[in-house]
DNA sequence: AATGAATGAGGGTTCATTCAT
DNA sequence: GATGAATGAACCCTCATTCAT
């Protein structure tokens, strides 16, 4: 079993000094930047504002509006880098065994991980963030997948819509998320509920 | 089985009409503003801005402070209107039969109802909303009875925590509601997995 | 020796009922409105806006502006009337007996008079007042008469220009009369140490 | 003798330019809204706005705020700059030579100086102006001090309270500042009356 | 005529962005 | 390139006045 994701410092090193005519203080700037926006997307009542991003960062707010070109294109940027070991993750699980195997083992992974960065879901209704929406598709476009494949396995119900099946997969993991932080047990609840609620099984008649 | 949850024009006109030494001009303004408010708490991108709402109501923005005492208020009360029948509804399914069922037909409205206003989950961050507070209470806690109910029916799992158990549905049902309007089936699937999931049974192993 | 200053409400039904072709209840309107705003004059953090007047008289807002044509025209009404009864005491003094022994008397219930209005003097800066402004005129021209006799019976000194004693006086009445709440002997040791200044003699050194 | 109460450009560039970490701009900007907020508080009837210190000053209405944190504590540093030197004088007059010497001629330049900022006693009531208030409170300590003093000395009468002589005069003061603008020998006028009428005596009768 | 309600103008403040150092 | 400062736009709110009942 591969490690659980987090955010990988090197992967961001690599590639933007990857990028080129890129003055090393420049970079600097983008990585603390980053790393400041990570750091208030975490934390539930802070205030994302460019000065504040600034602040922590260390930086001017000139500074990080250039580095990013606007407020949006960094925020992004760093709900980009969240997001992005995340699909990989994903991808890898995805590779490594079978995948209801996969799929249980990502639910887990992903909702510990967006519990400690809730401002994702809440705070960025406004904003224009095209990477962090292709992402999110790669990443519902993985859960997809191992829901696919747990179905051909017989592992999980298959009368249900298969688009259907990873919206509501997706969705609600993004819902327990945000509450998990005030109910530590919750995802292990849900796990079992939703795991034995796609059990494969004769249609249900409403309970009572 | 009475009627589904839905904003009663009637109602809402004889509590308001009720209201004592409220001239008609002042009641109609304030329904206008709460109609407005309303209306944008279910448009997706919408700018909740006292002037937005002002213009949609084809008002003053310093009249509809006026009418509610500044921006909190009238959000509170254009939320808690549409909260109130919800928490309603929750009582008579109670009291109108088997806790199971109840919890399983509350759901669905529930869901339906909260598809037509999804800004409400997420544009209200910063705001001071005590009616909403309150009424988000009652429904979670009329949950709560449904569900502990049902438990002693046995219709039921009880292997999880009764509070873990509520925070879980009334948050997936949030959920849910969010990606209905770009998922029609997906109210239908989630409540067939729930019902599945919750139903009293050994504990799961992780498939596969 | 005649009755101290105080607001006469006879004087003021008499003035306002000579009025032609107004209503009764317009007549009654304008009384109470004036009284509010007396009222509110005399109380150091009342706000005095337009609404606050006529919630405090039991009236509408529009129903304050109709009666005076406006803010202005009711707070120049309000200190007229309550500054009218002021300058006819300071005629009565003067037709009484000694100007000295008038400008002493009348100093007195001047400052009395004042400390019990103080806004008068804070909160009225930017307002358009012109019936106040020519009363004021009045007091402070009945108190260069009182001042003028009194240098002509040789009981305060003729050193001094008779408009700078005048303005002197005045000022500095008023002055006394805004700390007099927080000092209840400062009336009498101004008028001790003024009186004793104003005493006929010859030209003064600075003290040391 | 020391020289006369002044703002002194020198003294205020040298104490900002003394602020660590401060940029040149700011700096300056910061000087020119505090010379716009007084120059207004010297123009009788004008509005003390952001907006109008902001023009004034050839700045934008953010900028006055950003560099002070608010209207108040703009207002508050600009009143306060204006009478910190006059605090100083009274503590150079008072360590300079007999007490009754400073008062007097303390007093001309406290009113002196006061004509020139007349609005600084009447545009400020509902505003938190903290350093004002303390630096007020020195500089009435400061006459106290005087008065006390020239007491001890047999200069001025001692029948009277010191802490109302002490208001009595600083009152009285400020009243003739205020009027001072409009009648030049006002001062002089009040000075001579003040300290004859405060020269040690036998208590005194009404006069006529 | 009385009035509660409506409102435009203006208040102070915040913030993403631009500017000038 | 980095930056603190500058700023226009936008926000919520107040109030004297006007409107419509």
């Amino acid at each position: 079993m591969s490690a659980p994701i987090e955010y990988v410092e090197e992967a961001f090193h690599l590639s933007t000094a990857a990028e080129p005519g890129r003055r090393a203080d420049a970079v600097r700037s983008r990585a603390l930047a980053l790393d400041a926006a990570t750091t208030l997307l975490a934390e539930p009542g802070a205030a994302l504002t460019v000065e504040a991003i600034a602040k922590r960062a260390g930086l001017g707010a000139a500074t990080v509006v250039r580095a990013f070109g606007g407020k949006d294109a960094l925020l992004d940027a760093a709900v980009s880098r969240l997001l992005e070991p995340v699909v990989r993750r994903a991808r890898d699980l995805i590779a490594a065994g079978p995948p209801a195997q996969a799929l249980f083992a990502f639910l887990r992974e992903l909702i510990d991980f967006q519990a400690a960065h809730h401002a994702i879901s809440s705070q960025l209704d406004g904003l224009d963030l095209p990477a962090t929406t292709t992402l999110r598709a790669g990443l519902v476009g993985a859960m997809a997948e191992m829901i696919q494949g747990a179905r051909r396995d017989g592992a999980i119900r298959t009368d249900l819509d298969l688009a259907v099946t990873t919206t509501m997969i997706s969705q609600t993991a993004f819902a327990v998320a945000r509450a998990q932080p005030t109910s530590p047990h919750l995802t292990d609840a849900y796990l079992k509920v939703l795991f034995d609620g796609l059990r494969p099984t004769q249609p249900t008649d409403p309970p009572g």
